[in-house]
RNA sequence: GCCGAGUUGGCGGAAUGGUAGACGCGACGGUCUCAAAAACCGUUGUCCGAAAGGGCGUGCGGGUUCGAGUCCCGCACUCGGCACCA
């Protein structure tokens, strides 16, 4: 039983409390949904409408629906966009604002393993209670745009994606995706031939369609991939964490050849990097993006192994370095090994290079036989170098020496060629494995003095010249430069770029995922679902999980949980040669899927003809001006998916933009990372985490029940018993208050911790705004029409125009301190004139809306504020009458002037003498010099 | 190791090269109250001083400048990304 006497449950009282504030919000928001208030008009289209002023594309990375409901670091960022949006509205633009839901996914799939029940019944109720959750914060979206990727009609569209992708290719001269028809056009006239050579009309039809199909953006093959048996499913490279487990769940990952599709994205690997140039993103997520795709300049080059009558290519960055190769490393697993191999070791073969094994063939098997045992993190953990002769020698192209061909671990198959030329002298990891095995040194760059082991840095070339070419002396540049020329004189190389970046691994075996718009027919090659027939759906089956292993079993295969829908899988179609029986891919999409492309469906939600109609998507992501790059306006959203998302998104948008489905060439033009909020978690004597709301600061120390716990900072989360969810805060508060309290803690992109008892000064803010508009006693109406003083006038323009350029700029906790401190003004001068109050009322609207449209309508106003102008500033009330001239005798302040903010140089000058403080601070001494910077400044030097 | 961001009161944070610490939390003092809460008013970087005023202060060491949190050079530490990538 619990004695309540609360000031808002006295009739007489009118304060803005937290249930005054939650009455007055779902008031609101129950009139912005009736009356539609945040519905964005299209061009064309269901949506159609006036379409004035400027148009406005704001998104947030949308949320996956999880059925742990929100904490209030969720809304951070969502908050942030609707203050955004809420301001640009008033501006008078056209804003688009929505929000979908990210539905396919791991955490549904498990849930149902666990349930029985189908990921779509949970899923679409945990929408249900993130929307409510959401509703209460007064987010002005429009919801006729929202969707979930989940939707039979948005699968639709991203299967109908995935075959414009299936059916195109990568044009290398016109550095652009063409449709697969123009590519067998091209071969069937001869204008191009196969890479052996052999003419189209020479090949069988399964052989056309084999080699058509190795040139798809969207192709099956099998290579190396990251199997991971604990979740059953193969990964991309981006979803493998750097100890080489799976970014979910944290299981191993093993590198295993598999059959499975991938996306051809390394196509656009130079386009990736070079039009992060002209988007305006962080730099941080730019150099991500960069870091990733990891280009590289250099050179191939040609090493001749005469024994075996075989050659390999290395890739070098550098080439000028190419006289200092004593020795070339294969990796293990590649192509040429075992031709390379011997049959016993040459004369003289040191015995560290053999490891103690008789022949090479059985010294290359152990070693390779080792490192495939390895994982990923054991050939990282374990760096001391290792290697094994194959017993052949090449030649070093440049100065004709025999160099002794090495295995090595520390070569990777995935990266260059899979052979190193090795450099001791220029690169560290070379010289520890000469050191290890006895090889030669050379220097090819001068080093510095000093410098002990190899030296990767700059200088002039050493010790490089042989015949016709001779670099000494050269500085680096120039020296690569003059190598790669020389290679390719003599047919020996040239000049190259590789990357990093790895071809994007599209299949999983899951079965929450959209399926894929493809059947093979009997010769096993796959066939693009026609149009008519999407959206593919998932049937139903008994059993949702793929077959996982044992984490560690390394030898197990993938098998989809699809794969066992025999009735789904053999199915019969009429693909334009009458009906015949095919069989369905049983893999499913990654779950970034859906967020490659959902940009474009907020544009035109409901479209049944295309993803967006041309006009609707030219209207919100066409180029602003020629040569831009289109894309939304504003996205803003969480750092970690500087890699995954960000770069699959731009991928598919630029594929859609070469096959002409969209104007624009980047699906996001401005990029806002917003921090974290996190949270302090406390720890007893036992390590076990408390509760964070029952723990008590005092004497200097943290305590639970007095018993001391230990302080730690982290993310909320129910592990940690830290976690404050926005439901506590709109009823501790209401939402306005949340909000107010989100944008002020700090700069929008940097973390911080987020602190309860604070929280309250936002409402105390609030307070005091509805108190100088509203009697608390009677509930009336305390706003007058005074004319405002000279003095309020100066406080509330220079607030409208700090105010605006915070707005402009996302500096939101500056612009609610500005408002504070013109409340703070109002309230202390006591002035409550309508002239003062409605642009106070309207420079709120974004941060507080609720309170906001109250006041405002209490105003007289019948219409809302979502469109009323935002103040403008009025330049003649920006001077003071006064300002304070701080004056400085050798930089140090030492006199403060009240004067007029038009006084002369040489008035200043004067009246900065004669403050009695800064005579007695210049004390006699000789006056050299005195910068004055009227009106607020006089330096003084003595 | 490479790349990027950062380091300011007890705390979150403000500061176009020009009064360091706006605004908020907390703390302290006061008004109101029988009392408390709420609200309101005041103080609050630190040291010396009764005060006036002064010394010292933006991670550390230098430099440029009449003047540096801000610009330049070097270093330390924290966070994030990549990493045996040739």
């Amino acid at each position: 039983m619990r004695v309540v006497s609360t000031p808002e449950e006295t009739p007489t009282s009118y304060r803005y409390t937290s249930a005054l504030a939650g009455e007055i919000e779902s008031r609101w928001q129950e009139r912005w949904d009736a009356e539609g208030s945040f519905e964005a008009p299209n061009p064309v289209g269901d949506l159609a409408g006036d379409v004035a002023g400027d148009k406005y594309f704001i998104m947030d990375m949308f949320p996956y629906p999880s059925g742990a409901g929100l904490h209030v670091g969720h809304p951070l960022g969502y908050i942030a966009t609707d203050v955004v949006g809420r301001y640009r509205r008033m501006l008078g633009d056209n804003v688009l604002h929505a929000l979908g839901y990210d539905a396919f996914g791991l955490p549904a799939e498990i849930h149902a393993v666990q349930t029985g029940e189908h990921p779509r019944t949970n899923t679409l109720a945990n929408i249900t209670n993130m929307r409510r959750q959401l509703r209460r914060l007064g987010l002005a979206h429009d919801p006729r745009r929202s969707f979930a990727t989940i939707d039979p009609d948005f699968v639709r569209w991203t299967q109908w994606i995935f075959v414009q992708i299936f059916e195109s290719w990568y044009d290398e001269d016109q550095q652009k995706a063409r449709p697969i028809s123009e590519l067998r056009a091209e071969f069937e006239s001869g204008a191009r031939t196969a890479p052996d050579g052999a003419a189209w009309d020479d090949l069988a039809p399964l052989e056309r369609r084999i080699l058509i199909d190795s040139r798809r953006l969207a192709y099956v093959d099998e290579s190396p991939v990251n199997w991971c048996p604990g979740l059953g499913t193969v990964l991309a490279n981006e979803e493998v964490t750097a100890e080489g487990r799976s970014e979910r769940g944290n299981f191993p990952v093993f590198t295993r050849n598999l059959r499975q599709w991938k996306m051809r994205i390394t196509a656009y690997s130079d386009r990736l990097i070079d039009d992060l140039e002209r988007v305006d993103w962080p730099e941080s997520v730019k150099n991500m993006q960069r870091n990733w795709i990891g280009r590289s300049h250099g050179a191939r080059v040609r090493f001749d192994v005469p024994t075996a009558g075989a050659s390999f290519d290395v890739f070098t960055t550098r080439p000028d370095t190419l006289f200092g190769a004593t020795y070339a490393v294969l990796a293990p697993e590649h192509e040429l090994v075992s031709a390379l191999v011997t049959d016993e070791w040459p004369e003289g073969t040191p015995r560290a290079w053999t490891n103690g094994v008789p022949t090479p063939a059985e010294a290359v098997a152990a070693y390779r036989a080792v490192a495939a045992a390895k994982t990923d993190l054991e050939r990282q953990e374990h760096k001391d170098k290792t290697g094994v002769f194959t017993g052949s020698y090449a030649i070093n192209p440049v100065n004709g020496e025999e160099i002794p061909v090495f295995i090595a671990d520390y070569v990777l198959t995935g990266y260059g060629t899979g052979a190193i030329m090795a450099v001791p002298g220029g690169d560290q990891r070379d010289w520890e494995f000469a050191e290890a095995y006895g090889l030669p040194i050379i220097r090819t760059v001068e080093a510095p003095e000093g410098v002990e082991g190899a030296y990767p840095g700059e200088g002039p070339a050493v010790n490089s010249a042989h015949g016709d070419l001779d670099i000494n002396g050269l500085a680096v540049d120039a020296a690569k430069t003059a190598v790669i020329e020389w290679l390719q004189q003599h047919g020996a190389g040239e000049g190259t770029t590789t990357y990093r970046l790895r071809d994007w691994l599209f299949s999983r075996q899951r079965y929450w995922g959209e399926p894929f718009p493809i059947v093979y027919d009997e010769s096993d090659q796959p066939i693009a679902v026609p149009d008519h027939l999407l959206p593919v759906e998932l049937p139903d089956v008994p059993d949702y999980s793929p077959k996982t292993y044992e984490p560690d079993d390394a030898d197990s295969t993938p098998e989809p949980p699809l794969a066992r829908a025999d009735d789904w899988v053999h199915v019969t179609l009429d693909l334009g040669n009458g009906p015949r029986r095919y069989r369905r891919e049983t893999n499913t999409m990654p779950n970034w899927a859906g967020s490659s492309w959902y940009e474009l469906r907020y544009t035109d939600p409901h479209n049944t003809e295309a993803v967006s109609d041309p006009e609707n998507e030219r209207y919100w992501l066409g180029p602003r001006s020629p040569g831009g790059t289109g894309g939304v306006d504003l996205y803003v959203g969480g750092v970690e998916h500087a890699v995954l998302h960000l770069l699959y998104a731009r991928f598919w948008h630029k594929v859609l933009f070469d096959l002409g489905h969209v104007s624009s060439e980047e699906p996001f033009h401005r990029l806002f990372n917003q921090g974290y909020i996190q949270a302090y978690a406390y720890r007893d004597e036992r390590e076990v985490y408390v509760p964070a709301d029952e723990v008590e600061e005092r004497d200097g120390g943290y305590w639970h029940h007095d018993k001391p716990v230990t302080r730690e900072y982290g993310k909320m989360g129910k592990s940690l018993k830290n976690v404050v969810t926005p439901d506590d805060m709109y009823e501790a508060y209401g939402a306005d208050t949340f909000r107010v309290y989100e944008m002020s803690m700090g700069p929008l992109d940097v973390s911080r911790p987020w602190e309860t008892r604070a929280v309250v000064g936002s409402q105390r803010f609030l307070q005091r705004v509805w108190r100088l508009l509203v009697d608390e006693d009677t509930g009336d109406l305390r706003v007058d029409d005074a004319e405002l003083d000279a003095g309020t006038l100066h406080v509330l323009h220079t607030t409208i125009d700090g105010v605006r350029v915070d707005m402009q700029h996302m500096r939101f906790n500056t612009a609610i301190a500005k408002l504070i401190e013109l409340t703070n003004h109002l309230t202390k001068v006591g002035v409550s004139s309508r002239a003062a109050v409605e642009p106070l009322v309207l420079m709120l609207a974004p941060l507080a809306p609720h309170l906001a449209e109250e006041l405002w309508s209490r105003l007289g106003h019948e219409q809302s504020l979502i469109r009323e102008p935002y103040p403008v500033v009025d330049p003649a009330h920006l001077a003071a009458a006064s300002v304070t001239c701080v004056i400085q005798v050798l930089g140090k302040v030492r006199g403060k002037i009240e004067v007029s903010p038009d006084v002369s140089d040489d008035e200043l000058t004067a009246l900065a003498l004669a403050e009695p403080n800064v005579v007695k601070s210049i004390d006699g001494r000789e006056i050299r010099k005195v910068i004055v910077r009227a009106p607020k400044l006089v330096s003084i030097v003595v």
